[in-house]
RNA sequence: ACCCAGAUAGCUCAGUUGGUAGAGCAGCGGACUGAAAAUCCGCGUGUCGGUGGUUCGAUUCCGCCUCUGGGUG
């Protein structure tokens, strides 16, 4: 099935912005006011653990309007812009929400532009050759991963940085995989899932100074509201520290923490720099990666005043 | 009050046998097409406490002052 591209059947509502800048609150307030629904669009919030230190909605949130792809992946799984897109492309089909306003809320760029822009048509990548070139960086290093990059594929080495062992990987196992370089796929047409001319996209980024302090803030509450505790059960699991959820931030910190190397106030102050640090790639790439026609807001009531006065059909 | 040791980047410090200075951390800018809270690239941001003196030239040597540690009374 297609999705409804007529305006007034299937709204769609984009909103993003830096961590800890407000845009879960802004979401549920836009969704409220049009009858409409939440969906995450944020690779941390997808997980059913750590809940407080990723930043998800909390039950009096949830309960206040529905919220979808929230908490539903298992943390033992490594899951990838591909299945948000497929989570989200079945979700539009369920009956609960045709009709209603969609209004995406997360601070994943990346997956706002494979829901507007498509994502290349790669077939998935079977295990044995995924774990056969991480193997390969882990036993001969990042400088013959690149020799072979170079001698197989010259046209992405070229283009990516010798040390960028994450990119190496994927370009690796895309290339032995399907046979063809993930340049070639990349520049394949592809069929974005949501008509963009159907969307109101909103950014909402706060002036550094504030931002800054609510990041501070909110770390300490989520402290105070047992953020240790989540951190405890996860390490409980013993799960492969390469999978994404163990990247969040905060785990690494408050681990070394709970092993005894920093203290609790050092390994808060981590975490805070750690996330400062991310809020500054995040407004990077909305500086640079998002097309022009995103709304820019510095605070939720200027984004609802505007949201308040112009109707979806009058944009 | 006296003696000693300091005062250099936002922080902790190094250094200049006299030619206006550099590390770590913090910070800032950028890239990004299936790990994206990931991954990668780039950038010192400075009245060298103040003020006089010696000197062609002082952050560096000398005097005085201020402040901060420590010690003696």
């Amino acid at each position: 099935m297609t999705v409804s591209k007529t305006p007034e059947k299937n709204d769609i509502i984009l909103i993003t912005g830096p961590t800890a800048s407000g845009k879960s609150r802004l979401g549920i307030d836009i969704a409220r006011q049009c009858h409409g629904v939440v969906i995450n669009a944020d690779s941390m919030q997808i997980y059913e653990v750590l809940h407080l230190l990723t930043g998800q909605p909390n039950e009096n949130e949830r309960a206040s309007i529905p919220h979808f792809l929230y908490a539903f992946v298992k943390p033992n799984v490594a899951f990838s812009t591909g299945h948000w897109l497929a989570a989200v492309r079945r979700l539009l089909q369920n009956p609960e929400i045709i009709g209603r306003t969609c209004v995406f809320v997360g601070g994943t760029g990346l997956y706002f532009r494979s829901l507007l822009g498509g994502l290349a048509k790669i077939p998935p990548i079977d295990t044995a050759t995924h774990e056969k070139w991480r193997l390969f960086l882990q036993q001969n290093g990042i400088k013959s991963l690149y020799t072979i990059l170079s001698e197989r594929d010259p046209v992405l080495a070229q283009r990516l940085s010798p040390n960028d062992g994450q990119r190496m990987l994927r370009a690796l196992e895309v290339l032995d995989s399907t046979g063809s370089s993930i340049a070639q796929w990349q520049q394949e047409r592809r069929e974005p899932l949501v008509d963009i001319m159907c969307t109101r996209r909103l950014v909402l980024a706060p002036e550094r100074y504030k931002l800054m302090a609510y990041i501070n803030a909110r770390f300490d509450k989520i402290i105070e509201k047992g953020a240790l505790e989540e951190v405890k059960q996860l390490r409980a699991m013993q799960l492969d520290p390469a999978l994404p959820i163990m990247k969040a931030i905060g785990v690494r910190e408050l681990s070394t923490y709970l092993d005894g190397h920093i203290t609790l106030e050092s390994a808060i102050e981590k975490a805070k720099i750690a996330t400062r640090r991310y809020a500054k790639r995040q407004m990077t790439w909305l500086r640079h990666q998002l097309d022009a026609d995103w709304q820019h807001f510095s605070s939720i009531d200027t984004a609802l005043q505007s949201f308040a006065s112009t109707s979806f059909n009058e944009t």
